[in-house]
DNA sequence: ATGGTCGATCGTCGA
């Protein structure tokens, strides 16, 4: 069984590397961040021409989420229950007897910005939602693209970066809040070193260079821990032509 | 040098 995450910046222009990475990864289950395509434009007969069932909640330029199953996902929730939220930021679906969750987590800008504000609140409404759910559901993953760096091993340069976006001791309590609910950052159960990253700027040849951050997370509960065999960032896909700025993100796990 | 690069959209914003 393999789950993966990955930010896509636009699923429209990156269809070809999606349905080359499926082909060669063969994930059960994937969860796209900022697909920024209106559900009627999904290309639902492209995906499951690989195999795969779609479920989605997008939005025009902007946002949009999706998961991909090869078995159907059910029990879907476009929402945060609570939160009246134009912004198409969260899918929770149940595939066979694990229930995903799929975030794409509010950039929030600058500390002081209402981004920012609106970052820790919706945060705040996903860690009530994420403790209900895991509740019901002890085979929980919540995986996206989180823009929040847990620790400093998870930035390229921890000390020009300093508490700034991403890294601010709010931004880091919100993530801790999530794990507390009861889940562990799966990546970080097989590798403690730092300098592993999954987003990389498009600008100042920041992939080549590896000045990264680590953003893109899996987190699993107590349930898929103990089945968990290895999480990886594939970097790959970052070298194609004309690529994402986040790389794909992959748990393996023995059930 | 207050920039740089993408994507959506078509001047400018978001990331």
């Amino acid at each position: 069984m393999k789950i993966a995450s990955w930010n896509v910046n636009s699923l429209k222009v990156r269809l070809p590397h999606l349905q080359q990475w499926l082909a060669e990864a063969q994930p059960d289950i994937v969860a796209l961040q900022e697909t920024k395509l209106t559900d009627d434009k999904f290309p639902v007969d492209e995906i499951a021409a690989m195999g795969y069932r779609a479920v989605y909640s997008g939005q025009k330029t902007y946002n949009g989420v999706a998961i991909l199953a090869k078995d159907e996902p059910r029990d879907v929730v476009t929402d945060i229950p609570g939160l009246d939220d134009p912004q198409r930021r969260i899918l929770a679906a149940t595939v066979g007897d694990i229930r995903v969750i799929d975030l794409y987590v509010v950039n929030g800008k600058a500390l002081g910005d209402e981004k920012y504000d609106y970052k820790l609140h919706w945060l705040s409404m996903v860690r009530d939602f994420v403790a209900a759910e895991i509740a019901r559901h002890p085979r929980l993953v919540v995986l996206g693209d989180f823009n929040i760096c847990r620790d400093d091993r998870d930035v390229y340069d921890a000390v020009a970066w300093g508490e700034d976006i991403f890294c601010s001791p709010p931004e880091r309590e919100a993530l801790q809040a999530l794990l507390d609910a009861g889940l562990h950052d799966s990546f970080r159960l097989f590798n403690d070193e730092a300098g592993h990253f999954s987003w990389w700027d498009y600008r100042q040849a920041a992939f080549r260079r590896n000045m990264g951050l680590r953003i893109d997370l899996i987190l699993i509960s107590d349930a898929l821990k103990s089945a968990a065999t290895s999480s990886i960032i594939d970097k790959a896909p970052r070298r194609w032509e004309q690529p994402s700025d986040h790389a794909p993100v992959a748990l393996e796990l023995t059930l």
